[in-house]
DNA sequence: AGGTGTGAACACTTTCACAGCA
DNA sequence: TGCTGTGAAAGTGTTCACACCT
């Protein structure tokens, strides 16, 4: 049955984060007009296997031809339907201050769908300026905004000490998804979903690999 | 000769991730002058469960007291000394744009051990300039300030299109670590380790898990 | 009693290997 | 022939359950 939108099956963490990859390869390939392609030369771009792009593409359906390879353009259009990302999200950013203010001037999310419409800020002296163009207002206005701006996702970009109080607003103004700069676990209540990206993290796996390197040997 | 150093074992990507979380929690018990704690309570704060946490920290040793729990203080101790926390280590910064600037200037690496040491880019218009109390050099003079400063892990703050030079550069200064913000998978000799900070993938993943509940109920 | 440390069971992910289609 | 799609095998990571120590 040519049941091909919703997937029952279970798809990893890990397998979605492979796909966004292939994406950023494919649409480059796009770009330089490349027609096909096999999972060969796609798992080179990606740091994995033949077998795994294609075990990772079978999860959501049959892109390719055998004997060919995938077509560029229509996989990307594929991918990008499964990461939803062929339509538009409303995103809130809340903590205006030195990664937060990074975040909104970068702009570069508008092009891949993620539109900031608000930003907000606890700090009285940084209500009222404007980053990136939009007005920062005070987070106490979260839940109205938000409720009026149809927000959808929200980027926390605030220090620990900040997130109990704003989790609170967060969790009132029904936000389905969050994606985390704070160095902790957010508490929230079932169906939202939360991605945290912490590099504080990330440089104490760095470090602990490059000290069990400096054991051996 | 406690053979407490050398890690037989293989240890996976995730548990380390976790013992990053469980330090962060112990240094907050450590703050409200908890003595002792047990794996139930640690699971409740890291969003796993007590076993995970017995496990992961039983592949490193025994640090428990049965019946009491473990000892706040001496376990953090311990984890910082697993991460490679007890010493520290010298980083540069390659790309002040916006998130590279928001990095340097953010100062908080170096209460956990990291001393960002020399910052670069490829911008003469930015080269001279100061960030977070440090001159901007040239990405061309990479190679030879590293070795004086002896740098041990890379900060990529970069756009795709930097890539490829600024890698040729990163090689061949003999670099061990990278943590990069580059939007690609980067490709390294046997022996660099490589951490990826990847936003837009985070928000992929997100977009991806919010679309999927939509077709559900 | 209370809570750790850990082998064994289970669940999930990746790799292999090959049938089958263009 | 070339390369996909996919069951089956191998490998990893997580959970269970309980012996054992304080």
């Amino acid at each position: 049955m040519g049941s091909d939108v919703s997937i029952s099956k279970k798809i990893s963490e890990s397998a979605i984060r492979r796909l966004s990859l292939y994406l950023r390869n494919l649409e480059n390939l796009e770009k330089g007009g490349r027609e096909t392609v096999s999972s060969e030369e796609m798992s080179g771009q990606s740091g994995t296997t033949a077998a795994q792009v294609r075990k990772d593409l079978s999860l959501f359906g049959s892109f390719g031809k055998r004997g060919l390879g995938y077509p560029v353009s229509e996989l990307a259009e594929r991918i990008r339907g499964i990461l939803g990302l062929d339509r538009r999200w409303r995103l809130a950013l809340i903590g205006v201050g030195r990664i937060g203010s990074a975040l909104v001037e970068y702009g570069g999310f508008g092009r891949r769908g993620y539109d900031i419409v608000a930003i907000f800020d606890s700090d009285e002296s940084k209500v009222g300026g404007t980053r990136g163009g939009l007005t920062v207002r005070h987070v106490d206005d979260f839940e109205v905004v938000a409720e009026e701006e149809n927000v959808q996702i929200v980027i926390l970009s605030i220090p620990l000490e900040a997130v109990p109080s704003v989790m609170d607003r967060v969790r009132g103004a029904g936000v389905r998804g969050i994606l985390s700069f704070a160095p902790t676990k957010l508490k929230v209540p079932d169906g939202v979903v939360v991605k945290d990206v912490n590099m504080v993290m990330e440089l104490e796996a760095l470090s602990f690999a490059l000290s069990q390197r400096e054991g051996e040997a």
